[in-house]
DNA sequence: AACATGACCATTA
DNA sequence: GTAATGGCCATGT
């Protein structure tokens, strides 16, 4: 079942640094996994209780992805503004300023 | 096996 | 800025 993919998607997860963000697809390319950000999103969604900063991630467009259903999304943003990370009026991040840019791909 | 769904993304108009 | 389209692939029915 594919477990190894998801092991490699939460070791990258786990290197984002704190007060950054990260995006699905840049987790999928980092994980060796390109093209493949909706696994990304799945292998987190699958993810429940595990000592791996899900709320780091947040979709290309800066804003936190919506659940099926009313989840811990309010949790996320709140993670993320105690962690230094500002939202917008539109309650998008400042990409430019807190998305993780690893040195020469890969650190 | 077919079909639908999902914490997504890039391109194009 | 928005909208539509194609791609990607694990899971459940």
């Amino acid at each position: 079942m594919s477990a190894s993919s998801y092991a490699r998607i939460y070791a990258v997860v786990r290197r984002i640094p704190k007060g950054r963000v990260a995006t699905y697809g840049q987790i999928a390319e980092l994980a060796g996994l390109p093209r493949q950000a909706r696994q990304v999103g799945y292998a987190l969604a699958a993810l429940g209780d595990a000592r791996v900063p899900w709320h780091r991630v947040i979709n290309a467009r800066g804003e936190i992805s919506l659940r099926s259903r009313s989840g811990p999304e309010q949790l996320q943003r709140l993670l993320l503004e105690r962690e230094g990370v500002a939202f917008d009026a539109k309650g998008r991040v400042a990409l430019a300023r807190h998305l993780w840019q690893p040195r020469g791909g890969r650190r």
